[in-house]
DNA sequence: AAGATAAAGTTCGATGCTAAAGACTACACA
DNA sequence: TGTGTAGTCTTTAGCATCGAACTTTATCTT
C-alpha cells in the first residue's frame, strides 16, 4: 500500500482533514481561503503556458503588466517596481538587464535626478503584453464560464471587500488587521 | 513630475486603465481575476511574516501542509509532494535535505520498493504545523470579519466551481478549459 | 531467466532571487 | 561653501530552483 494517493485531494476533502487535525478550525474560512490559493496557483500555471509560448517568463511578464498599468507615458522607476512586485532592487537591476536585452523596455537616466533611473515599455513590450492578454482573456472566460453574470459582479463584489480589508489596513505587529478608519 | 505615483493603484482604478489599453476588456471578469490574484499575494506576505517569526520559510510550510493533509500515518513520496507543490523532484530532495536537518521530517527508504523514499512528519514538524495554523486562523478571520455567515458560505462556493471548472478539466492543446466530463 | 523498458530520486551546471555592502546624487544645515 | 545624511540603483556572494543527465530498482517481454 503507498504511503499516498496520487492525485490532489478535492478541496471539500483537504478541509475535513485538516478539521480532524485541527479541532478549532473554521472550515467555512478555510474552505474560501483555500479556494484562493489554490485557483491563484491554476491560473499562474495557465498563464505561464501562454507566456512560454511568446517566449516570455512570469518575470518579464509582471514588468510589462505594471509599465502598462501605470498609462501613458507607460514610465516607472525601478524602486516603485520592485516595490510594488515585492522584489528587492537588485533583482529589478537584473530583469531590466534582460528584458532591455529582448528589447521590451528602455532605460535611461531621470534628467531630474541623476540618481534615479526611468523605465519605459518600446513598442515590442506593448505588443507582447496584448497578445498575452488576448490569450489571458480566453482563459479567464473560460474559467468563469459556469458563472452567470449576477453571480460574476456578486463574486468580484466580495472579493473587493476582502481585498479593501486587507491593502488598506496596515496590520499592527502581531499581524492583526484591524481598524480599517 | 515624477514618472509614477508610488503606491499601488486602487483595483477599480486599475481595471479602468487596462480597458483604456485594451479596449475587448470584460471589466467584469478582470475584476474577479485581479482580486484574486492580489488576495493572494497578500495573503501569502501575512503568512510570511508569521512563518519568519517561527523561523520557517514559505518552502518549509508547503511540505510541512501536504505531510499533514495525507493524514496518519503522514507519509508521502517526495515526488508526490513535488508534483502537488509544482515543483521538480530535483528541488524536493534539496528541500527534505534543510528539512530534516531542522528536524522537522523523516527520510527512509521504502521497503517495498528500494528505489522510492517515504518521507515523513516528526513531532516538532507537526508541532510547528499546529502553530502556524493557529496564527493563520486568526488572520484568516480578520480577513473575513466584514462578510456574514451567508456571504462567507456563497463566497466559498461561487470559488469552488471555478476551481471546479480549472482542476477537473484539462486544457487541451490551445489551453483552452472546456468539457468537465 | 535475460535483457529491455520504465520509474524514482539524486547529482550537476546554469539562472534568478535575496541580503548586504558599495557608489553616486541631491538636499539639509551649519 | 562644506559636510553630513538620506535615497536610489548596482555589485557581490550565497542560496533555491530548474532542466537534463545519471543511478538504482522494479516490471514487462520474450
Amino acid at each position: 500500500m503507498p504511503p499516498a494517493p496520487e492525485p490532489q485531494p478535492a478541496l471539500d476533502e483537504q478541509i475535513a482533514i485538516y478539521q480532524r487535525e485541527y479541532r478549532d478550525l473554521d472550515t467555512q474560512v478555510e474552505k474560501v481561503v483555500n479556494a484562493l490559493s489554490r485557483l491563484d496557483r491554476r491560473m499562474n500555471v495557465a498563464y505561464g503556458r501562454q507566456l512560454a509560448l511568446l517566449g516570455l517568463g512570469h518575470a518579464e511578464w509582471e514588468v510589462l503588466k505594471e509599465l502598462v498599468m501605470v498609462g501613458a507615458p507607460y514610465q516607472l522607476w525601478p524602486g516603485t517596481i520592485a516595490k510594488r512586485l515585492g522584489l528587492t532592487p537588485a533583482a529589478m537591476t537584473h530583469r531590466i538587464d534582460r528584458m532591455l536585452a529582448q528589447g521590451l523596455v528602455t532605460r535611461e537616466r531621470d534628467p531630474e535626478n541623476r540618481v534615479r533611473v526611468i523605465v519605459g515599455i518600446t513598442d515590442e513590450g506593448r505588443e507582447k503584453w496584448l497578445q498575452v492578454m488576448r490569450k489571458a482573456s480566453v482563459f479567464e472566460e473560460d474559467l468563469l464560464q459556469d458563472l452567470t453574470k449576477v453571480e460574476r459582479t456578486l463574486l468580484g463584489e466580495l472579493l473587493t471587500r476582502l481585498l479593501r480589508r486587507v491593502e488598506d489596513a496596515q496590520p499592527d505587529a502581531s499581524g492583526r488587521l484591524t481598524d480599517l478608519d
